[in-house]
DNA sequence: TACCAAGGTAGACAAATGTATACTCGCCAG
DNA sequence: CTGGCGAGTATACATTTGTCTACCTTGGTA
């Protein structure tokens, strides 16, 4: 604790990290998204791949829970802003071509949701295609063996959940009436969904297409659902 | 097949099966639901728990994951009947508290479908906290690190999708109109998402009616949605 | 210049693992 | 009675794993 502002940055960037933990980092994945989950992986199998001595791991990290920590923090970061930043791109791309005709239906526009909603899950399965390991990783730990991790996985899986929920409420995805809390209920089942759906997209390529259509079809029902049910005064909110 | 009467059975009717295969067995379940996860239990280990030489494994296995297809096998009978009659069960509760009024809104019974959700959601639960290695094996594995074992799995989970959308068809909770691929579709939605839930009713007893409910809403929302949309031309078909 | 801490390596060791070979016991058929 | 067979055990061994202690290298700093 003093004035050495020259490097130890907490939480701004990995400006300068030691190579040899981010080669481990580099390998966790690696071999995570083949063969092992973060979970069980041994040390000395990792530093085999990193290319390292095995002693090099206690250098940077204590456990493997403690690595996989790392990686789950690591794998947030990188795909927490870009999501938003995304689903931004998709719903201004998505409101820019809007004609006069807006066919309203229970409070929602149905032209433009399946717009916005068609730009969003093709630009969400693009950065799937681009970041295979890091969905692979986090669909797996989410329901892994290790408690630690789930938790924690938990936690970001949730943030994304609310994230999403923010944006549909910033952007008039849904219509006023629909109560916040169902909002996110709803946001939570579709970004729980589409990280399901992400690893089929990247296990069976030849189905991509199908599976994008999928998910497109899922999401407008879950919204179409929500509105009507809404406006009918037929929506029990979640307690608690 | 014939009426031997020597019998010995510890805690489930497993027909004439050497006893050491099902201590086996049986050993995997409690090592996977709690600490380890199928793919990656060592045979020593699971000896030990059972109380066995390491040895006795290779009279009954080839593999580890020989052994976790039998235990995939074993869940997915153990679980699909009773699953379907459990729905028949609450289709028929529903139904017979049938009442004269009946408002109808695009083809769909909210009353009843409402109903029919609320019983099937609760006896679904009911059955999960009764075989809850189960489903978190089954969950865990789904996603997990053996190729073997998620493709069984899904195998599994697609066979589950199946009997619901049947089910749904037989007595007539979506629209006739709506197409049956459609409902398929929305059955595998359904019956992943109660998988996942099972794990969150497993792991936090104290939210246990919290998610029965959520899972109530979010069944009414996505058959509303089915519905409308269908009713009215919106539904673009899964492709192929 | 000397120092020192961070990052990385080397070697060693007990423990655990997968697997092979060989033994035991109870059972039914001939 | 005997011989084979299914089920379980005992022993052994090479490999792999996690972890400890000690050493080397580098760059910055006092």
């Amino acid at each position: 604790m003093q004035a050495d502002a020259s490097e130890q940055q907490p939480a701004a960037e990995k400006a300068t990290e030691a190579p040899g933990k981010t080669l481990l980092l580099e390998a966790a994945l690696r071999l995570t998204s083949t063969s092992r989950s973060l979970s069980n992986l041994g040390l000395r199998e990792l530093a085999r791949e990193a290319g390292l001595n095995p002693n090099t791991f206690y250098r940077h990290f204590k456990d493997v829970d403690d690595l996989g920590l790392t990686v789950i923090r690591q794998i947030s970061t990188q795909l927490r802003q870009p999501l938003r930043a995304l689903r931004r791109e998709a719903a201004e791309r998505a409101v820019q071509s809007t004609q006069a005709s807006t066919p309203m239906l229970f409070g929602i526009d149905l032209q433009r949701g399946r717009r916005v909603c068609h730009e969003t899950v093709q630009l969400f399965f693009d950065f799937v295609a681009q970041n295979p390991e890091a969905f692979i990783i986090g669909v797996r730990e989410l329901h892994g063996a290790s408690a630690v991790l789930r938790a924690a996985l938990q936690e970001v899986m949730d943030e994304f959940g609310a994230d999403m929920a923010e944006d549909i409420i910033a952007f008039k995805l849904l219509p006023d009436m629909v109560n916040p809390a169902v909002v996110r209920q709803v946001s939570n089942l579709i970004s729980r969904n589409l990280f399901q759906l992400s690893l089929d997209y990247i296990g069976q390529p030849e189905r991509q297409a199908a599976i994008c259509a999928l998910a497109e079809e899922q999401i407008v029902m879950l919204f179409t659902g929500a509105s009507v049910l809404q406006s009918l005064g037929q929506l029990k909110l979640p307690v608690e």
